[in-house]
DNA sequence: CGTATACGAAACCAGAGAGTATCGGAAATG
DNA sequence: CATTTCCGATACTCTCTGGTTTCGTATACG
């Protein structure tokens, strides 16, 4: 049976969590105010609150649903070479989609140590689906004998990740396309013992 | 001429400073209150705000004062091998140093966007010195010849500092010393095209 | 068309914390 | 001993913000 009375807006649902990602990159979650979010999305206080019980839940709920609009493991690049696979990954929008996850995870940094749940959840969200695509693209190459056999392949997909979230939040600069490709011609390539090839 | 009155203590300063340092550590810039940290030194709040004008100039002082106790560059390990000075450089007491410092990079990540001042700060504090000297090991192993000769010095120094603060911060998992060893055997060495010594 | 619920806007409440002021007492100068 | 400044402690003010409620309006069902 339908509830009686004006049936909820899903848009409003993903408008506000939208708005609390934005903010949430921008400001932090302590910066980060329920009426920013109102009023980034348009809606009310009263709106927000009609859904979730509080902040934390808000965020918490936000960081979750950015893990659906991920990189699909089912369709991850083959194109024959670790090295061309690795290059289609980090092409735009990706690239640009794991910057903005790299803000929010610095956003919520402080909250993670008091949240163990909201802890996992971003990890879930945020690094976990990178290192995967990684460690997936990584083993591939490893069965095709590209290369060397007894590579660490856990330091290794977590590489690009933690060297773009240091750039990004420690030194706080840009990632740009050549950052990225040098990290993979002249870090990671060879740490997999791949033979350059010709340029 | 010397002031009238009772002098300042100066071991106060010294106790407020340390004080700061741990409670951005545990509790981070928006976690922590003056009343912790004065309740932590052992001082009231008015021997805090005596010396600094507020929180943030506080929090400030005592990142930059991090900077002094840290790894003198005059006498960086000198093993003769790379591997060997590396590690020697990962030896507690500077890995838990190293530890601590992260977390309070961690603890200031949201204010740094809004404290240019402080961004660059910490990263002269905290940064800057691990880097400077893998830096310093990379370039003296570089032209011993041990290593391949365009290595991306840059890139490399960054390598250990980004990994470590990344599985602090973000995976939340601690710094060992088998990671770090294998991090240096497993990631650096090979990216340096250091031949892999007989075990 | 009546009722129930959703909506945005805005007023409101309560708690926390930055920053100030005050207190009795301690330590220096003269 | 008088004066001045520092000390820890504590009470106080003021602002900010999380969270609640109210209000006028809109939109569904029956």
């Amino acid at each position: 049976m339908a509830r009686l009375g004006r049936p909820r807006d899903a848009s409003r649902d993903t408008d506000i969590l939208e708005a609390t990602i934005e903010i949430l990159a921008e400001q932090g979650f302590d910066g980060m105010t329920i009426d920013m979010v109102a009023a980034r999305a348009g809606a009310g206080k009263a709106t927000v609150y009609r859904r979730w019980p509080s902040k934390a839940d808000l965020v918490i709920d936000a960081v979750a649903c950015m893990k659906k609009k991920d990189l699909d493991p089912a369709q991850l690049p083959d194109t024959g070479t670790l090295r061309g696979d690795l290059i289609a990954l980090v092409r735009a929008p990706s690239a640009a989609d794991a910057d903005r996850k790299m803000h929010v995870m610095g956003g919520i940094l402080s909250l993670m140590s008091r949240e163990p749940e909201l802890a996992r959840t971003a990890y879930a969200a945020i690094l976990q689906p990178r290192i995967t695509a990684n460690r997936v693209l990584l083993e591939r190459a490893r069965d095709r004998g590209e290369t060397r056999p007894d590579i660490d392949v856990d330091r290794l997909a977590a590489l690009l990740p933690a060297m773009s979230s240091f750039r990004t939040l420690a030194q706080r600069e840009p990632i740009t396309r050549e950052f990225l490709i040098s990290l993979i011609d002249d870090v990671l390539l060879p740490a997999a013992g791949v033979v350059r090839a010709a340029v």
